[in-house]
DNA sequence: AGTTGACTTCGAGTGCGCTCGAAGGAGTTC
DNA sequence: GAACTCCTTCGAGCGCACTCGAAGTCAACT
């Protein structure tokens, strides 16, 4: 089996794009799986499991779901089992936000397009 | 007496999904094409062309794009022919900022519809 | 022992895009 | 002519999501 070296946080802010100051606003902001662990130093020592939940909500926000609901979902996920109806609901109901957005999105492009067609028209 | 074709700023809310505070906001901020006609009590009437660009500029915010740069699109179509190249040039840019986007947003959707599905085994 | 550099906490500041409220004016309705 | 409605300007305020800076701690290296 494989040893796990826990990353600081430089790294992990490296692997995912966020910044430190990111990665302790959203701890402290109850969008992670609790808090951190600690090394002997107080540093922070980020597990696998974290870095993949940190994925999870790096998607999320990316797909625009707000804060808040990230940390309802973090508070879901961190309440254990019996929690997945629930969590379920709530993942469904952003997807549902997200494709209706991309749909929108799409049309929109399409009339901005045809404005593009017509300046290549005109030079 | 005098039959008003234009259309006043509730109309137009209305019309657009704006709000009266946005419309004066947007026309403040430099994002129409000059400043709105006024009737003879000083109140704003909209033209067609007034509803078209608001439409085009509902469509470049929707879409994501900043405020000064819808400002600065605005600018050019102000300064009339000879700008068409830097209009075309500035909707392109962004037209490929928004297929970037919708490409990311797609492929987050992905992972997260195969969050979903592994949830949907649980319940 | 001293210096370096990555880390810590805390709270304040920033940028964006509205959003709102106060105070007042003009035109229609009774 | 009083009430009512819709509009006007101006500037302040808000919600979101970071973003930053100050001041201090700690381990490692020279």
């Amino acid at each position: 089996m494989t040893t796990v070296p826990a990353l600081g946080i430089a790294e992990v802010a490296e692997r995912t794009g966020l910044t430190t100051h990111t990665l302790r606003y959203y701890e402290r902001d109850g969008l992670l799986l609790g808090e951190v662990d600690r090394d002997a130093g107080g540093r922070r020592r980020y597990t696998d499991r974290d870095l993949e939940w940190i994925a999870m909500v790096t998607r999320l926000r990316a797909t625009g779901m707000p804060i808040r609901d990230v940390r309802r979902y973090a508070a879901l996920v961190r309440s254990g089992a019996g929690s997945e109806a629930e969590r379920l609901q709530l993942l469904r109901a952003h997807r549902a936000r997200v494709q209706a957005e991309l749909d929108a999105t799409a049309a929109h492009l399409a009339a901005i397009d045809h404005k593009i067609g017509l300046y290549e028209g005109t030079v």
